[in-house]
DNA sequence: GTAAGTTTGCTAACAGTGTTAGAACAGTTA
DNA sequence: TAACTGTTCTAACACTGTTAGCAAACTTAC
């Protein structure tokens, strides 16, 4: 008899629609404002109903998760598949991940636990200013100091935070790992490519 | 009459046993688990009090953030002023930035709104493992391919992912600026390097 | 020294959050 | 029809940030 099957199908639906109606939510007013309540509203249920498909909100978090991972997974596959030449495959993984982070920011988000602090936020903090003019000083003297001097001040300077900024991300991430001499390697290597690129 | 500076000098000390009951709090049990309510139990006053020192509980945090970049910045200049030459400034700098952020987590996270998966959230998703397997092939290969086949392709995983997460971050952080041909060149910047480091 | 005014701090509430116990109802089976 | 099973709900608990309104203490003026 088909009664069972029609249980699990109607459980099935009633699971999927708990994550549609989150996802809009958090399209809608990003991962902050998500709630078991909300999501209860969205698909006509009472708040228990989600935690008989669900352990509790993380879970629901870590499908996403998992959801994310798989999407950019499948898009640098198909990135590297693109070429055989390792080179240009490298190259294609990079553009695959930058274009889907900023494609799918709420994913990004979710997968990095980036809790995003607000542009109001940002802007108020003027010691951010002097953080990068403090920066700005050796990057402009090292650019003056060299022939290639067309290099753009700015831009050296994000790409210098940014390689900090990752390594540091990355590791507070899997921490736990011992990667003191990692770091150290990476570091080194970041810096001496930074600056020959630099001096030319 | 010293009424009156004594009542600036007695609310100035309760503003600052707020602040310095929140940071105990942050630095036992996290960002996350800090409330108004506990602030208000562990310096002996009701709640209603410390909404007379902040507009709210984002203005606590907003002023451990000032505080974490004015200690960052100290911490740089301090590195910068060490020697006369761009070069090894830049290179202290990065050393400097990286101690601070290890030796200060708590600080980090708040500054760059880091919400932090818990290792147990990230040791869940299998999807991270396949992650790293499928950029590690071509970098495999590309060092295989290379003369200097000495590099480690761990490592260059880790510096190839921290360039680009480092990137993203750093671009959400303050999104608004329009920056596209920016982090194009940046992305290239990083990839002709990264590349060139392992073929040498 | 008493009366008026100001400041300070409190209780208690509002509106929201995640989570769960226990009752009530429906659907299935004997 | 009666018993059982599973589904779904109401209502609560223990939190969260935030605020209105009252009461006591302290300061000032008369």
């Amino acid at each position: 008899m088909g009664i069972a099957e029609r249980k699990i199908r109607q459980k099935e639906e009633v699971r999927s629609s708990i994550l549609r109606a989150a996802w809009k939510l958090v399209v809608q007013d990003g991962w902050q404002a998500l709630s078991i309540r909300k999501i209860a509203d969205a698909i006509e249920y009472s708040v228990p109903v989600i935690y008989d498909h669900f352990l509790n909100k993380e879970a629901i978090m870590l499908e996403f998760t998992k959801q994310g991972f798989q999407q950019l997974n499948a898009q640098v596959d198909k990135a590297i598949k693109k070429s055989p030449q390792p080179e240009q495959q490298i190259e294609a993984i990079a553009y695959a991940y930058l274009k889907f982070a900023f494609n799918n920011k709420e994913y990004y988000q979710l997968m990095y636990g980036l809790g995003m602090p607000t542009c109001e936020t940002v802007r108020q903090i003027e010691e951010l200013h002097s953080f990068t003019e403090l920066i700005l000083g050796p990057i402009r003297n090292l650019i003056a100091e060299s022939k290639n001097s067309k290099a753009d001040p700015f831009l050296k300077l994000h790409t210098y935070w940014s390689m900090l900024h990752g390594l540091i991300s990355i590791n507070m991430l899997g921490e736990g790992f011992n990667k003191d001499e990692m770091n150290e390697m990476i570091l080194k290597d970041f810096i001496s490519g930074f600056i020959s690129g630099i001096k030319k």
